[in-house]
DNA sequence: CTGTATGCTGTTAATTTAACAACAACTTCG
DNA sequence: CGAAGTTGTTGTTAAATTAACAGCATACAG
């Protein structure tokens, strides 16, 4: 490609130690992490914003943060970033499993904006979801006739939940839905929390096909509510960089596709 | 309270110049605003912000802007223009009726929009809408408890309809609906689209009030279908600009407020 | 009438951003 | 193999934005 070898590894390097650095002091001054990694302080601020564009770290004028410093903003940005290039390879890969003239449901996860993000040239579409961000961006496609799965909107996750929403999934009977869930292992996937697990199984019922997005990261976890048996979907989409001993085990119960990782 | 009463007029009037320069100019930068305003730069960005909050311009770095500086805009948004101090003032009037604690219901109209921008500081609230531009606003405020009508996403309205939109409403029951329609008389509401209008019936029968929000413009018209009589509405807020006749007319069939446009 | 509180405004200093120039690493092509 | 071109990273400079504090006017209570 071009002049990324070493100029990419020391930039990371540096990115690393100002994370750490951060990480352990909560928070810290752009012009303090000149001082630590000895660049120009623009140079700084294009990495900090790249971290925040990360989901790593928080920006507040003066400084950056570790954790969510106020409250505000979604929480759904935040997921993005780290595994970006992983979702979007999960995607591209999920996307062939999608025909022209179809019916979907996608769920309020990073995993299935991705998707939406790729159904440009696909054909004429029908897609379904709660998820306000994954809304904005299909209401741009002239093909795509685009149904909102109306609910009591959540600001953590930037959509929409609760019974109008289960109701409205129920009303839906699709041809496939596009699901991600917090952590999985061999036989049952997981969720942190019991409202969108509820969606989530309303989707589940809805759809004809099933088809899991997984990125590796969260792959051996388990999470407090139990949401649904590997063997309730039809289909698992993973990136290769997962645990091959899960992959293998997950590959005795369902169909499984690896989405190679572009470098 | 404090000292508002001179101050918050003339600041208010300041940004309305900065909302009709910029509508105008599509776009202008600060400094330029402190000349055409004449106040301190400081005040101009403290303005800007407000109007940013509110909705109504876009930021970015080196000025400001009327639509989403990097799409087109939805066309939506631009049916305000010309009655948009029409509307803000039926707006402003219309919000007196709303009590903190209560719920209401905003239909796909840019007058019910004007009501979403200002129910910033009333208190807890509960609002339904199946428009996305007022979900949009309506997100970014803590204190509502935001339901989203889901539904068939129509481009030309930016809003979900048809028949999930329909038994979403149907299953609620609110205090205050904040509609508007395309053309009345003395007796009868009318709109263009049937779409439309069994959606607003709807609203029509899921709240205990129902407001029709009326800017004098489209007053002494009709239109393709009859929507709804006068009747069922249970007051009329409509802006000082209406045919003199026709609002004494209305006033024998419902309570009728007039709301005030500021010079 | 006086004191206090509240909100709006301006000034200053610090921070952040955009825009451009310089440079190194890699690729391509002769 | 080397020259030219491309791409990505960094630094410099100037402009823009922000926070923080101080000053002033108005409203209200006593």
């Amino acid at each position: 490609m071009s002049g990324t070898s070493k100029g990419a590894r020391s930039r990371e390097q540096r990115q690393q130690r100002i994370v750490d650095h951060v990480l352990n002091q909560g928070s810290a001054s752009a012009s303090e992490l000149t001082e630590l990694v000895g660049v120009s302080l623009m140079t700084v601020h294009r990495d900090l914003d790249e971290l925040v564009r990360r989901g790593l770290l928080r920006k507040f004028h003066g400084g950056v943060s570790a954790q969510p410093s106020t409250v505000f903003e979604g929480s759904s940005e935040y997921r993005m970033g780290a595994q970006r290039s992983q979702k979007e390879a999960i995607a591209r890969t999920a996307l062939t499993l999608v025909e022209p003239g179809g019916s979907i449901l996608l769920d309020d996860s990073t995993s299935a904006l991705a998707v939406a993000r790729l159904l440009a040239d696909i054909g004429p579409l029908t897609v379904a979801t709660n998820y306000l961000p994954a809304i904005e961006v299909l209401k741009q496609l002239p093909e795509v006739h685009l149904i909102c799965l109306g609910g009591n909107y959540s600001a953590t996750h930037d959509s929409f939940l609760g019974l109008p929403c289960i109701e409205a999934v129920g009303a839906l009977s699709v041809d496939m839905a596009f699901l991600s869930t917090s952590a999985m292992n061999a036989t049952m996937t997981y969720h942190q929390e019991h409202e969108l697990v509820q969606v989530k199984r309303a989707m589940l019922a809805a759809a004809e096909t099933n088809v899991l997005l997984m990125d590796s990261s969260k792959m051996p976890r388990k999470a407090l509510h139990r949401m649904a048996p590997l063997s309730d979907y039809d289909r698992l989409v993973i990136d290769d960089g997962a645990d091959e001993e899960l992959v293998a085990a997950a590959r005795d119960v369902i169909p499984t596709m690896i989405a190679p990782i572009e470098s």
